[in-house]
DNA sequence: AATGAATGAGAATTCATTCAT
DNA sequence: AATGAATGAATTCTCATTCAT
């Protein structure tokens, strides 16, 4: 995992804050604050933050299942009801709902690299296997949030500049796994890796139901068969 | 032109509406639509409807304008505002935004229809070559109407639906050329009609500005690539 | 009355409109359209005009009344309330709260202007009571819109920036008054015109009911005095 | 120091609260408050106390601080955060955004009352200077806070009642030096000593920057010539 | 006592649609 | 038929206040 899990909020709230000593009377120890001593359990000071991230994680999952039902159109309010929360603590999580957005991408762009680092360096034999797997994973997660990746597309959007940094990581990543199919000689070398995302990201938007039947080919197969070689 | 551009409030309710003649059997009247007949004493009723058809060609021209410049999302009223028209003249066109999507997208099937046909019959030699021309025809015009054509593939829409006939002819049409290029040997076999057009569809909605860089291949070729033999 | 009474509305919603003929058939009469034929009464074509004009002050009046007894913190939704329209109308005349606001804080500056004027050029004769009475005048204006007032004074507000110039025409205007008035020797010449206004409009803020008791005299008289001579 | 400091939580409710013992009879023990007298072994008790008094006046200051920087419209979170504590420490010790207000405000008045007194008491002599001199530090009091003062004027308002006793207080002490001044014969008699401080306040609002120009007369000198004499 | 996460009642604003003229 | 004013439900976001730890 490389983009650490960004918790928008805690850039968001804590600009000024702790200035001061807790109040709370920590027991001087002789270790730096913030620092844990190792195998001290120390739960209790963690509790509240234990649980904020679950709520969080609630309403992160919410908002993609809903998301990914009814489209990013769907107020927010739906989503917090979903979450079961309420609306105000979606707000403190997220700020503002596209940054909701956001972070959904943001995660599961950190995963499609994570999985993409282990394609790249787990199989150095078989490059070419290793570059459509990893395609077809990406399908999969691009599937499931279609309208969440087709914002990242529109170009008026704040989404997408947001995004770009960790866009490029991607983008730099796959194209290492590409480079290598290329060599192996296994794809055709005149396409660009934003071609090959924008196949496989433009073919999930479609999957409609039905539009692949059980038996037969998958249209992403026909587009694995277009970049093996022309 | 197949569909006959009737004023659609008329027949609104429908569900199946317009277009039901399904093919062919257009009353062959002697003079071109809009032309009086010489003599006609009516002129004012006349004039009225000749003036609210264009209205409504000025309607239908401006919203398809204003949404591939600025989505769907843009206000009825700006849409009015751009065809010179008030907006309740146009909800006298269109009774429902949705409508009006709907007419501008039963245009555009109609046109590929007729495009299609003709391809279908012109060609009878070089089937695969035709096949192709028509897909890339096909993704200019998907492309250039971008936020409709996705708005058909969403599922929740109402669009869909409303659409579902037309689009059947369309896919009908396709067909025919399809297997035909099949036949000739150029066309994988084991692609359904639907995926073809999915995949057509989908790789317009991604054209990035940059993913297709000028040299080197365009994403259409490579799904054709896919598409020719696997 | 300087500041023709900005219909706020009209530049916002009509910039490219009205480039087809109204469709309306208006008889062709001789003369270009938009200019009255001189005597004519032609009420009709206006009509809507002056409705949705008496809306606007409808607006306008209940919005004045409804900030005085409660403040500009009223919701806008009470502001439509009172006026007894939707807010959807109210949103369509002024497009912000802020610029409800605006438009009342400017259609008193503007009457302001107009008295100011009348003073300067009217009473050559008698600067130094035509002065004082302004004043007078000015402060029971801004006693009846303190909180309007007030804003205009707050540094944050973009309303300052937005009344800037028809507040400086005030100024300007009242500037004359009381430099007649010193020169009369009537008032001491070293305050400002500003400082002047402060004063007076200082001297409403306070106006609790009670501070003034009827028999004794007035806040504004001390000011007044101070004025006068030191 | 008049009004018992007093952790205001507790006799919240009371509807005449805090500083009822109208003027006098502090309960003179012998040491300064909030130093231990040696020897006592209730120390943890007693510390949170001084830690919790301590919480009160941080807060109370960066109250003060904050609404003066960005005006009472601030959200109590920021405050809270300006003073380095959580919320719900902050609404521990003033169970209402009002109450803090009206804290601070007491507060003010309290040392308005302070220095007042020592005014009459120390000043026999120069009546009138001494008038003039509280005023005008009245006036700077006023002007640094500015929005709360508001508040106090504002007819609507929970805080005008609430801090009525005390401003009541105020007045009289007040009353006591103008009444002094005006039998030395510097004051006009007309003018009653809510009218003063009404006058006084008013001038505070409006100081904009740039109202009074370094060079020449302040607008406050231009109320104190008007109460001089008429 | 202190903390800060959670809550939800508003508030401003937009926009599809209706309606009087 | 055309016009554009009116409507109000829906949406995003804020912030005072409560509550579990």
């Amino acid at each position: 995992m490389r983009n650490g899990d960004s918790a928008y909020i805690e850039d968001y709230t804590e600009p000024s804050f702790r200035l001061s000593t807790p109040r709370g009377a920590r027991p001087m120890t002789g270790h730096a604050p913030g620092i844990e001593a190792p195998g001290a359990p120390e739960t209790a000071p963690r509790r509240r933050r234990v649980d904020a991230e679950r709520n969080r994680q609630r309403i992160l999952e919410a908002a993609e299942a809903t998301f990914a039902r009814a489209g990013i159109g769907v107020p927010v309010d739906e989503v917090a009801r979903a979450a079961g929360v309420g609306v105000g603590t979606l707000y403190r999580h997220f700020p503002t709902k596209e940054s909701l957005c956001e972070a959904i991408i943001l995660r599961h762009i950190d995963l499609l690299v994570t999985t993409c680092d282990e394609a790249v360096e787990g199989t150095a034999h078989a490059p070419v296997d290793a570059f459509f797997a990893f395609l077809r994973h990406m399908a999969d997660e691009m599937t499931a949030n279609r309208d969440l990746f087709d914002a990242l597309g529109e170009s008026g959007t704040e989404l997408k500049a947001r995004c770009q940094v960790e866009f490029g990581q991607l983008e730099t990543c796959i194209d290492t796994l590409r480079q290598r199919a290329v060599d192996a000689g296994g794809v055709r070398a005149d396409v660009t890796t934003p071609q090959v995302v924008g196949l496989v990201s433009g073919t999930c938007k479609l999957a409609q139901p039905g539009a692949d039947p059980p038996g037969g080919c998958r249209m992403l197969d026909v587009v694995f068969d277009g970049l093996r070689r022309g």
